[in-house]
DNA sequence: ACGCTGACTAAGCGCTTGCTCAGCATGGTG
DNA sequence: CACCATGCTGAGCAAGCGCTTAGTCAGCGT
């Protein structure tokens, strides 16, 4: 029933498979301890505690506590871009596509929540350089929304007076999920992006 | 042209007027500070430089750097709260209500994003008895909106399949507008408002 | 048996943090 | 004038921070 979110994100990072264990775990306890109380408030030793080393390791593996919140926000958002190219680039038309954005993208951030808050709300933390990169990726996240509206709106399924301000809205709505949802929230992932779905199609005036 | 987002804050704060002026100012550049670079990120020198003082000048007004944080989010919470009674008290049926508050909620996101960004993203590093007294008033709010709706579902004016998972919707919107919003926005606050209002009617079904 | 390597630890360095405190200037009051 | 409360500063303390260093040890090829 619990999900390991982290494991959503892993597999997208460069030589997973030859990577020691011991880097995932100092990974996925950053995640975790990110998440929870925020880059800052984390410290070197509460990671490496929880992944069950001692405070030297950690640079054994990693440059720094930066560089390691740089690797988690690179992948997380290169996973996301990832999730929403796939939902996007499906068959159906742009209504159908929509539905299944939402959904997976909602699903996401409510079941990676702790990699959707640590990719969503340290970005300020971030070395300048993976700053760059990070901000490259999420442009082209809200281009892949933008595009698809617009094609709604040329086919006709959509009506909508402002684009970019309903691509917000749309992004905005997932995102702000990873902020509020918690495992003890009443609905799964899947059922909150199902109805998220059906609310975003009806905001862009979606045919009936 | 530019606002001063903690004035919309300062006046429901206790003793406003009694208060030396020293007090407002290190406020200000409190809100101001945990806005930019979080509440662990800054530090009581960033503070009290700001506001023109040496550090210890700080304590002189409150009693640690987390009363600070906790003022503030007190103080912004009672604020939003006091917004969104307004709006829904004011005349009109539930629909004109609920245009009025998303408009209203949102500038106010849009406009005060400082203060919004302490207020719902540095929740964490409140000290425990802060904690509940702002969980309360969030609980407010969130009744607020849910009332609402349901008062439009009884009125035959809305059509939602989950009032909860719609009033989460409505106040995430708004809330995640403190996020992104910055003053090179393309719109105004009041313009977001509005759109932001058209957008939501359509989400809860409004008969056109 | 040997030396080497790579993962890891114990100890701790230099620095920054939140916060304190003795003392100073100012201005109202007797 | 003396007196004191108020608002503030300069200097600095104890604790905790990110990160480094010297060294241990199991596993490996030869």
């Amino acid at each position: 029933m619990t999900s390991t979110p982290i494991a959503d994100l892993w597999p997208t990072l460069p030589g997973a498979d030859t990577r020691p264990e011991a880097a995932y775990r100092l990974l996925q306890a950053a995640v975790e301890s990110f998440a929870e109380r925020g880059f800052h408030a984390t410290t070197t030793r509460d990671i490496a505690t929880a992944a069950g080393m001692s405070p030297a390791a950690l640079y054994i593996h990693y440059q720094s506590k930066a560089a390691l919140l740089a690797e988690i926000s690179r992948a997380g958002h290169a996973a996301t871009l990832a999730l929403v190219r796939q939902a996007t680039a499906g068959e159906g038309g742009p209504a159908e596509r929509m539905r299944r954005l939402v959904e997976q993208f909602t699903a996401w951030h409510a079941r990676a929540r702790t990699v959707g808050r640590v990719v969503n709300y340290e970005l300020h933390a971030l070395p300048e350089d993976a700053y760059a990169q990070v901000a490259a990726l999420r442009l082209d996240i809200e281009r892949e929304v933008s595009a698809l509206i617009e094609a709604g709106v040329a086919a006709g399924e959509f009506e909508v007076s402002e684009v970019r301000t309903a691509a917000r809205a749309v992004t905005s709505l997932g995102i702000d999920v990873s902020r509020w949802y918690t495992e003890r929230s009443s609905e799964t992932p899947e059922e909150l992006g199902r109805r998220y779905g059906e609310l975003v199609l009806r905001m862009l005036g979606a045919r009936c």
